[in-house]
DNA sequence: AATGAATGAGTTTTCATTCAT
DNA sequence: GATGAATGAAAACTCATTCAT
């Protein structure tokens, strides 16, 4: 966590160095992401950024519940209980890729995380957030068992798989790729690729909902 | 790619390297992988890996390589032109879940060279693998529409989205979790989870297949 | 020197920085005792101490003449001119050993004066205050000589050396080893060996003055 | 403990390398000794003194024990089982006093270990070498004791413990303060003081010598 | 062809001291 | 007089790469 010196810190200097943070574990693996590049792109001094956080790991643990934070707070406005099961994955689906497309930098600070292999901390960090996610997809599932929308002759922890593989960034990977954009592009200057509007996505979802409700064969 | 020094060496000298290195990159993140463990590890002199390989890079590219042409052959043998469409993805996604499980190691490279974000030449790497399986896939869902097999109101380059997701460690992973094993341990010593026999394995993935076929939604 | 700044403070506030310092140097020698460690424990800013001290060896240097001058006062009250030398000696190593055990922290700093090679002021406080114990004893030992107490035949510095060596720690320690106790753990908690009473003390004293008195060989 | 590349340095370049380490370590405290420092003055690059050795703690230690060994080694040759009391402790205190003239540097090193106050290892290896020197006078006093050359009225772990006190640096420093001499002066040049003969160590060793046997009483 | 010592730029981290508010 | 954020030089340590033997 970061110590109470960083919140006292100007608004404006907070959020430059998280944002130069973010990029630099955006476009860096962890042990690749260099705090003396950080400080130095943030005009501050190198011992000052130990005022702010205990090390290394502290900041990056805090970026990444930042952008975990930040994600979820997102989704929770499109979600809603009363929706019924597939209109609640629609609205999850597109919410999802559309934060990933707007804040291309979080996402990959999360797909990062994975670089933590041997890093005890942060492969716990990665599986409690990969736990609560199946925890929550399961319940979706067990309810819509419950409510007749769903077939029940699943396993729900199954299901629960596929939808969090299903649920990442690929459909965001997908819509970049058919633009013919690489990530690497957008991170630098999402601003230019203007056809990836809202409706945009929504259509793309709605296809993918289709075919998880009614399969791929033909009938 | 290795020298032709490399290619002389005596057979056991050369397969303890790679076995080594394999190990190291399977364990470690490529910014954290060490060629001066490997070098112990395997017992050669660090000036030696230097006469075979360009520089680090070289040497993990080679093996990311190896990894994948391993993979590739383990799955032709599954793989069967004749094959309706279901059953050709039964087959794959259930040889490629046995190979995860069989070659723990060549599976976490391969999830392991996701990390190299920033790392021009592995990113590229990444996407070359990448596309090839996507139009793959892709072949394959055309072959199924025309067919008649399949739906022909998707775009078959999102359902080759959808099926990469998919086909991943994903379902490797969900069945240590069954098991509650993590992959760390599973990596440390794969051999004493004896209940992870093909059987178990052809039983979920036909659970997966049963989905895909027909959809999520209750008739 | 503190500033008058020092003095003007509340005396409670003045005695807990004061004892939060030597603590510090009493446990940490003194390239290693930390300026931010004690401002944090004594609850006051960092600029303050730089208000009150001129820097961390002002600090230091009267932190070490108050553990010195609060020795020299304790060991006063035990000395008189009357006696004869062996009970004067007997006298001042029974008060210097019972001053280590009941203000262990006091003696510590002294003794980790030692450790400031290279640090030249450290080391001239630390000659200057050999040099007056050494002219005291010399002082002792001249007079005990024409008194007729004292054998002729010896050097008097060198006899004064010989002192200096004894009556520092030494006795302390010894008493800490007879039960079985480190100094870490008694500076931790020196309150609960209750067997160091000033009768235990006097004991092992009486000892070493008679070996100083007619040395070690049977008669 | 040094790295087997150590050992296979060109003799002159390992001895350089040491030399710079002790006279580092002579000067300085343990946590202000600088490894830079080494490094530039033994002409050396950085990496390598980490080929050498795993830590600044390993070249420490190893140090430490050169220099407790050579003394040992040193004394050993001055050691002679059929001695009586008396003139063993003769000898003994005259081989120590005349090793720390001859070898100041390793003599301030172990002095100044002390500074490991707070340092766990370098405490414990201290405790050690106490130990070890406390054991072997008591063995010596106990034989004293039982051939009837020393009074039997003492404890003999408090007679070891006075003789440890006085068995030190003590007589060395004295030596050098009758010649108006520091520490400092001496290390920096230990060459120029010619009247430090042996003679001159063994007049005073056999007044302190007398002074134990006999007592400070006059008769 | 094999060796393994040498390199040095780079990393994270510490902390006494300064100074604007 | 008090505050505490800012500083930066210096520390210990790492490791891919080079090169003389």
């Amino acid at each position: 966590m970061p110590t109470p010196t960083f919140f006292n810190l100007p608004e404006e200097k907070r959020k430059r160095i998280l944002e130069v943070a973010m990029d630099e574990f955006a476009t860096h693996p962890y042990s690749k992401a260099s705090l003396s590049n950080i400080v130095v792109r943030a005009g501050i001094a190198k011992g000052s950024m130990y005022q702010y956080f205990d090390n290394k790991q502290d900041l990056y643990t805090y970026i990444l519940d930042l952008a975990a934070q930040e994600k979820i707070t997102y989704m929770k406005q499109e979600f809603d209980r009363e929706d019924d099961f597939f209109t609640a994955v629609e609205r999850l689906l597109a919410a999802g890729t559309r934060f990933s497309l707007e804040h291309p930098q979080l996402g990959r600070i999360v797909a990062n995380s994975l670089d933590s292999t041997g890093e005890e901390l942060l492969h716990d960090l990665y599986s409690k957030g990969r736990e609560m996610s199946m925890e929550f997809f399961e319940n979706m599932i067990k309810l819509g068992m419950e409510k007749g929308e769903l077939r029940q002759d699943m396993d729900p922890r199954l299901v629960a798989n596929l939808m969090y593989s299903l649920l990442g960034q690929g459909l965001a990977d997908y819509l970049l790729e058919t633009l013919g954009v690489t990530m690497r592009e957008y991170l630098a200057n999402p601003g230019i690729w203007k056809e990836l509007t809202p409706e945009h996505v929504e259509r793309v979802v709605t296809e993918v909902i289709k075919i998880l409700r009614s399969g791929l064969q033909a009938q």
